[in-house]
DNA sequence: TTCCAGGAAATGC
DNA sequence: GCATTTCATGGA
Protein backbone atom coordinates (compact mmCIF):
# COMPACT_ATOMS: atom_id res chain seq x y z
CA UNK A 1 0.00 0.00 0.00
CA UNK A 2 1.28 3.54 -0.87
CA UNK A 3 2.66 5.27 1.50
CA UNK A 4 3.96 8.93 2.46
CA UNK A 5 6.82 10.40 4.75
CA UNK A 6 7.40 13.82 5.68
CA UNK A 7 10.31 14.32 7.69
CA UNK A 8 12.24 16.99 9.80
CA UNK A 9 8.88 17.61 11.49
CA UNK A 10 9.39 20.27 14.47
CA UNK A 11 6.65 20.82 17.89
CA UNK A 12 4.71 17.99 16.42
CA UNK A 13 3.60 14.77 18.91
CA UNK A 14 1.66 12.77 17.38
CA UNK A 15 0.83 11.26 21.34
CA UNK A 16 -0.03 14.73 22.21
CA UNK A 17 -2.18 15.61 19.54
CA UNK A 18 -4.52 12.64 19.56
CA UNK A 19 -4.93 12.51 23.23
CA UNK A 20 -5.54 16.35 24.25
CA UNK A 21 -9.41 15.70 23.50
CA UNK A 22 -9.67 17.81 20.15
CA UNK A 23 -10.96 14.40 18.53
CA UNK A 24 -12.62 11.13 19.14
CA UNK A 25 -12.23 8.66 15.88
CA UNK A 26 -8.25 7.80 16.35
CA UNK A 27 -6.79 4.94 18.25
CA UNK A 28 -3.69 4.11 19.43
CA UNK A 29 -2.72 0.78 17.36
CA UNK A 30 0.99 0.59 18.56
CA UNK A 31 3.86 2.72 19.85
CA UNK A 32 3.45 6.21 17.80
CA UNK A 33 0.78 4.33 15.61
CA UNK A 34 -2.74 5.48 15.34
CA UNK A 35 -5.62 4.06 13.37
CA UNK A 36 -8.59 6.20 12.72
CA UNK A 37 -11.11 7.94 10.15
CA UNK A 38 -10.97 11.77 9.36
CA UNK A 39 -11.25 13.83 5.74
CA UNK A 40 -13.53 10.96 4.83
CA UNK A 41 -10.72 8.33 4.48
CA UNK A 42 -9.41 5.80 6.96
CA UNK A 43 -5.88 6.08 7.49
CA UNK A 44 -2.72 5.17 9.45
CA UNK A 45 -0.41 7.47 10.68
CA UNK A 46 2.98 6.51 12.40
CA UNK A 47 5.42 8.84 14.01
CA UNK A 48 9.25 7.60 14.66
CA UNK A 49 11.22 10.88 15.90
CA UNK A 50 10.67 13.90 14.27
CA UNK A 51 9.38 11.86 10.92
CA UNK A 52 5.42 11.03 10.23
CA UNK A 53 4.04 8.60 7.56
CA UNK A 54 0.84 8.41 6.68
CA UNK A 55 -1.03 5.49 4.52
CA UNK A 56 -2.37 5.15 2.34
CA UNK A 57 -1.60 8.04 0.64
CA UNK A 58 0.05 9.94 -1.62
CA UNK A 59 2.14 13.48 -2.28
CA UNK A 60 -0.67 15.33 -3.60
CA UNK A 61 -3.10 13.71 -0.13
CA UNK A 62 -0.94 14.54 1.80
CA UNK A 63 -0.38 18.18 1.17
CA UNK A 64 -4.26 18.70 0.21
CA UNK A 65 -5.70 16.95 2.64
CA UNK A 66 -3.28 15.83 5.79
CA UNK A 67 -0.70 19.16 5.83
CA UNK A 68 -3.71 21.12 6.38
CA UNK A 69 -5.57 18.40 8.95
CA UNK A 70 -2.58 18.27 10.88
CA UNK A 71 -1.77 21.94 11.10
CA UNK A 72 1.70 21.81 9.82
CA UNK A 73 1.56 25.07 8.31
CA UNK A 74 1.57 27.03 11.38
CA UNK A 75 4.41 27.91 13.85
CA UNK A 76 4.16 26.23 17.23
CA UNK A 77 7.26 26.88 18.27
CA UNK A 78 6.49 30.79 18.34
CA UNK A 79 2.77 30.17 19.85
CA UNK A 80 4.61 28.79 22.57
CA UNK A 81 7.15 31.49 22.98
CA UNK A 82 4.53 34.11 23.35
CA UNK A 83 2.65 31.87 25.68
CA UNK A 84 5.56 30.87 27.90
CA UNK A 85 6.29 34.07 28.69
CA UNK A 86 3.65 34.97 30.00
CA UNK A 87 3.56 32.91 33.53
CA UNK A 88 5.34 30.07 34.91
CA UNK A 89 2.15 27.73 34.62
CA UNK A 90 1.68 28.01 31.18
CA UNK A 91 5.50 27.43 30.78
CA UNK A 92 4.84 24.54 32.02
CA UNK A 93 2.06 23.24 30.51
CA UNK A 94 3.44 24.33 27.08
CA UNK A 95 7.07 22.27 27.94
CA UNK A 96 4.88 19.05 28.80
CA UNK A 97 2.17 19.65 26.35
CA UNK A 98 4.59 20.58 23.47
CA UNK A 99 3.99 19.00 19.82
CA UNK A 100 -0.02 19.21 20.36
CA UNK A 101 -1.27 20.81 17.07
CA UNK A 102 -5.01 22.32 16.66
CA UNK A 103 -6.51 19.99 14.04
CA UNK A 104 -8.76 21.36 11.26
CA UNK A 105 -11.66 19.09 11.49
CA UNK A 106 -14.76 19.05 9.82
CA UNK A 107 -17.33 21.45 11.30
CA UNK A 108 -20.10 19.14 11.08
CA UNK A 109 -17.73 16.30 12.96
CA UNK A 110 -16.71 18.76 15.29
CA UNK A 111 -20.55 20.03 15.74
CA UNK A 112 -22.05 16.63 16.95
CA UNK A 113 -18.67 15.06 18.84
CA UNK A 114 -19.19 17.94 20.84
CA UNK A 115 -22.43 18.25 21.73
CA UNK A 116 -22.06 14.25 22.71
CA UNK A 117 -19.31 15.01 25.17
CA UNK A 118 -21.60 16.90 27.50
CA UNK A 119 -21.65 15.95 30.77
CA UNK A 120 -19.83 12.68 29.30
CA UNK A 121 -16.56 11.14 29.74
CA UNK A 122 -14.50 10.98 26.75
CA UNK A 123 -13.54 6.73 26.87
CA UNK A 124 -17.59 6.81 26.40
CA UNK A 125 -17.69 9.91 24.16
CA UNK A 126 -15.47 7.87 21.59
CA UNK A 127 -17.86 4.94 22.19
CA UNK A 128 -20.85 6.97 21.34
CA UNK A 129 -19.73 8.89 18.17
CA UNK A 130 -18.04 5.10 17.19
CA UNK A 131 -21.38 3.49 17.74
CA UNK A 132 -23.24 6.28 15.86
CA UNK A 133 -21.11 5.80 12.63
CA UNK A 134 -21.67 2.74 12.96
CA UNK A 135 -25.37 2.67 12.81
CA UNK A 136 -26.22 5.51 10.27
CA UNK A 137 -22.62 6.67 8.61
CA UNK A 138 -22.02 5.72 5.36
CA UNK A 139 -19.18 3.41 3.90
CA UNK A 140 -16.44 5.25 3.39
CA UNK A 141 -15.31 6.39 -0.36
CA UNK A 142 -14.23 3.51 -2.33
CA UNK A 143 -15.35 0.73 -0.07
CA UNK A 144 -17.93 -1.35 -0.21
CA UNK A 145 -20.83 -1.36 2.44
CA UNK A 146 -20.21 -4.58 4.52
CA UNK A 147 -22.81 -3.70 6.95
CA UNK A 148 -25.55 -6.27 7.80
CA UNK A 149 -28.97 -4.99 6.77
CA UNK A 150 -30.97 -3.03 9.37
CA UNK A 151 -33.20 -5.34 11.65
CA UNK A 152 -36.53 -5.35 10.93
CA UNK A 153 -37.46 -7.06 13.80
CA UNK A 154 -36.89 -3.98 16.35
CA UNK A 155 -40.59 -3.00 15.73
CA UNK A 156 -42.93 -4.47 18.60
CA UNK A 157 -45.75 -6.89 17.33
CA UNK A 158 -48.71 -4.46 17.20
CA UNK A 159 -46.96 -1.30 17.34
CA UNK A 160 -47.62 0.96 14.49
CA UNK A 161 -44.52 1.27 11.52
CA UNK A 162 -43.68 4.45 11.52
CA UNK A 163 -42.19 5.97 7.76
CA UNK A 164 -39.20 8.58 7.96
CA UNK A 165 -37.38 9.22 4.86
CA UNK A 166 -34.14 8.06 6.80
CA UNK A 167 -35.37 4.56 6.88
CA UNK A 168 -34.28 3.19 4.13
CA UNK A 169 -31.05 4.42 4.90
CA UNK A 170 -31.01 3.00 8.44
CA UNK A 171 -28.31 0.45 9.25
CA UNK A 172 -27.46 -2.08 12.25
CA UNK A 173 -23.76 -3.77 12.39
CA UNK A 174 -25.49 -7.46 13.46
CA UNK A 175 -23.64 -8.74 16.68
CA UNK A 176 -21.76 -11.58 14.53
CA UNK A 177 -19.86 -8.20 13.21
CA UNK A 178 -16.40 -8.17 15.16
CA UNK A 179 -16.21 -4.90 16.77
CA UNK A 180 -12.16 -5.21 16.43
CA UNK A 181 -11.91 -2.00 14.55
CA UNK A 182 -11.76 -3.46 11.08
CA UNK A 183 -14.50 -1.25 10.35
CA UNK A 184 -14.82 2.48 9.68
CA UNK A 185 -17.62 4.05 8.16
CA UNK A 186 -17.92 8.06 7.34
CA UNK A 187 -19.56 10.72 10.04
CA UNK A 188 -23.48 10.79 9.40
CA UNK A 189 -24.49 13.63 7.29
CA UNK A 190 -26.68 15.91 8.78
CA UNK A 191 -29.17 15.31 5.99
CA UNK A 192 -29.05 11.54 7.23
CA UNK A 193 -29.50 12.21 10.88
CA UNK A 194 -32.15 15.25 10.33
CA UNK A 195 -34.42 12.31 8.72
CA UNK A 196 -34.24 9.83 11.97
CA UNK A 197 -36.00 10.33 15.29
CA UNK A 198 -33.95 9.78 18.54
CA UNK A 199 -35.64 6.32 19.51
CA UNK A 200 -33.47 5.49 15.92
CA UNK A 201 -30.12 6.58 17.61
CA UNK A 202 -31.14 4.62 20.83
CA UNK A 203 -28.32 1.38 19.69
CA UNK A 204 -25.91 4.58 19.60
CA UNK A 205 -26.74 4.38 23.58
CA UNK A 206 -25.94 8.73 23.43
CA UNK A 207 -28.82 8.85 26.10
CA UNK A 208 -30.66 12.38 26.09
CA UNK A 209 -27.90 13.84 24.05
CA UNK A 210 -29.70 12.13 20.95
CA UNK A 211 -32.47 14.16 21.12
CA UNK A 212 -30.05 17.46 20.61
CA UNK A 213 -28.30 15.60 17.72
CA UNK A 214 -31.13 15.18 15.64
CA UNK A 215 -32.45 18.55 16.41
CA UNK A 216 -28.98 20.09 15.19
CA UNK A 217 -28.81 18.09 12.21
CA UNK A 218 -32.33 19.52 11.36
CA UNK A 219 -31.20 23.25 11.86
CA UNK A 220 -28.08 22.32 9.84
CA UNK A 221 -29.86 20.76 7.29
CA UNK A 222 -32.51 23.97 6.81
CA UNK A 223 -30.25 26.77 7.36
CA UNK A 224 -26.60 25.08 6.55
CA UNK A 225 -23.80 25.18 8.74
CA UNK A 226 -23.41 27.83 11.26
CA UNK A 227 -21.12 30.91 10.47
CA UNK A 228 -20.76 33.41 13.72
CA UNK A 229 -20.62 32.93 17.18
CA UNK A 230 -24.52 33.68 17.72
CA UNK A 231 -25.91 30.86 15.39
CA UNK A 232 -23.28 28.26 16.71
CA UNK A 233 -25.02 29.34 20.30
CA UNK A 234 -28.37 28.75 18.75
CA UNK A 235 -27.76 24.96 18.28
CA UNK A 236 -29.72 22.47 20.24
CA UNK A 237 -28.02 21.40 22.97
CA UNK A 238 -24.91 23.81 22.33
CA UNK A 239 -23.85 26.07 25.42
CA UNK A 240 -21.21 28.51 25.75
CA UNK A 241 -18.61 25.13 26.67
CA UNK A 242 -19.35 23.05 23.26
CA UNK A 243 -19.72 26.32 21.51
CA UNK A 244 -16.22 27.39 22.38
CA UNK A 245 -14.89 24.18 21.23
CA UNK A 246 -16.79 24.12 18.40
CA UNK A 247 -15.47 26.94 17.35
CA UNK A 248 -11.90 26.32 17.87
CA UNK A 249 -12.08 22.83 16.82
CA UNK A 250 -13.95 23.20 13.67
CA UNK A 251 -14.06 27.04 12.63
CA UNK A 252 -10.11 28.39 13.28
CA UNK A 253 -11.31 31.08 15.68
CA UNK A 254 -8.29 30.45 17.56
CA UNK A 255 -9.53 33.13 20.53
CA UNK A 256 -11.98 30.47 22.11
CA UNK A 257 -10.85 29.21 25.31
CA UNK A 258 -13.50 26.35 26.35
CA UNK A 259 -14.16 26.17 29.89
CA UNK A 260 -14.60 22.60 30.89
CA UNK A 261 -14.37 20.97 34.15
CA UNK A 262 -10.08 20.58 33.75
CA UNK A 263 -9.64 23.96 32.54
CA UNK A 264 -11.68 24.91 35.91
CA UNK A 265 -9.62 22.72 37.72
CA UNK A 266 -5.95 23.80 36.71
CA UNK A 267 -7.38 27.51 36.79
CA UNK A 268 -8.40 27.09 40.50
CA UNK A 269 -5.72 24.92 41.23
CA UNK A 270 -2.50 26.57 39.81
CA UNK A 271 -4.34 30.69 39.03
CA UNK A 272 -6.10 31.11 42.25
CA UNK A 273 -9.80 31.23 40.72
CA UNK A 274 -12.61 30.05 43.05
CA UNK A 275 -13.96 26.78 41.00
CA UNK A 276 -17.09 28.68 39.97
CA UNK A 277 -15.57 32.00 38.90
CA UNK A 278 -16.04 30.86 35.41
CA UNK A 279 -16.53 34.52 34.16
CA UNK A 280 -13.34 35.64 35.84
CA UNK A 281 -11.47 32.45 34.26
CA UNK A 282 -12.44 33.69 30.92
CA UNK A 283 -11.82 37.65 31.30
CA UNK A 284 -8.52 36.48 32.48
CA UNK A 285 -7.74 34.18 29.76
CA UNK A 286 -9.23 36.77 27.18
CA UNK A 287 -6.40 39.25 28.69
CA UNK A 288 -3.51 37.20 29.10
CA UNK A 289 -4.07 35.21 26.29
CA UNK A 290 -5.80 36.48 23.61
CA UNK A 291 -5.64 35.20 20.21
CA UNK A 292 -4.14 32.13 21.66
CA UNK A 293 -6.60 31.43 23.72
CA UNK A 294 -7.45 28.35 21.80
CA UNK A 295 -3.32 26.95 21.99
CA UNK A 296 -3.34 28.08 25.76
CA UNK A 297 -6.85 26.29 26.69
CA UNK A 298 -5.32 23.29 24.93
CA UNK A 299 -2.05 23.24 26.77
CA UNK A 300 -3.40 23.79 30.26
CA UNK A 301 -5.93 20.91 29.74
CA UNK A 302 -3.49 18.29 28.47
CA UNK A 303 -1.26 19.79 31.44
CA UNK A 304 -4.37 19.23 34.10
CA UNK A 305 -5.19 15.59 32.86
CA UNK A 306 -2.09 13.99 33.19
CA UNK A 307 -1.16 15.41 35.96
C1' DT B 1 -24.67 2.59 46.38
C1' DT B 2 -22.98 6.88 45.09
C1' DC B 3 -20.28 9.80 42.35
C1' DC B 4 -18.58 11.62 38.19
C1' DA B 5 -17.78 12.59 33.22
C1' DG B 6 -14.80 18.27 28.13
C1' DG B 7 -22.89 20.74 30.17
C1' DA B 8 -27.24 22.36 28.62
C1' DA B 9 -32.07 23.14 29.27
C1' DA B 10 -35.82 23.52 32.22
C1' DT B 11 -37.46 25.13 36.40
C1' DG B 12 -37.64 27.93 40.64
C1' DC B 13 -36.87 32.24 43.04
C1' DG C 1 -30.96 37.79 36.43
C1' DC C 2 -28.97 33.71 39.19
C1' DA C 3 -29.09 29.17 41.63
C1' DT C 4 -30.91 24.47 41.52
C1' DT C 5 -32.56 20.34 39.27
C1' DT C 6 -32.94 17.14 35.65
C1' DC C 7 -31.41 14.76 31.81
C1' DA C 8 -29.11 8.86 29.96
C1' DT C 9 -25.27 6.12 30.38
C1' DG C 10 -21.54 3.44 32.30
C1' DG C 11 -17.21 3.00 34.78
C1' DA C 12 -14.92 3.57 39.18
Amino acid sequence: MNSYTIRNLKDFQLDHIFDCGQCFRWNKTGPGVYSGMAMGRRVTMEQRGDSLTVTPCTKEEFDTIWRPYLDLDRDYGRIKEILAEKDPVMARACEWGTGIRILQQDLWEVIVSFIISQNNNIPRIKGCIERLCRLVGAAPEGEEDRRAPVQESRQEPGQAVRQTPGQEGLRAFGANVGLDGDQYPDFPSAQTLAALEPEDLAPARLGYRARYVIETARQVAEHGLPQTADQVLSLSGVGPKVANCILLFGMKKYDSFPIDVWVRRVMHELYGFREEDVKGMKAFAAAEFGEFGGFAQQYLFYYMRSL
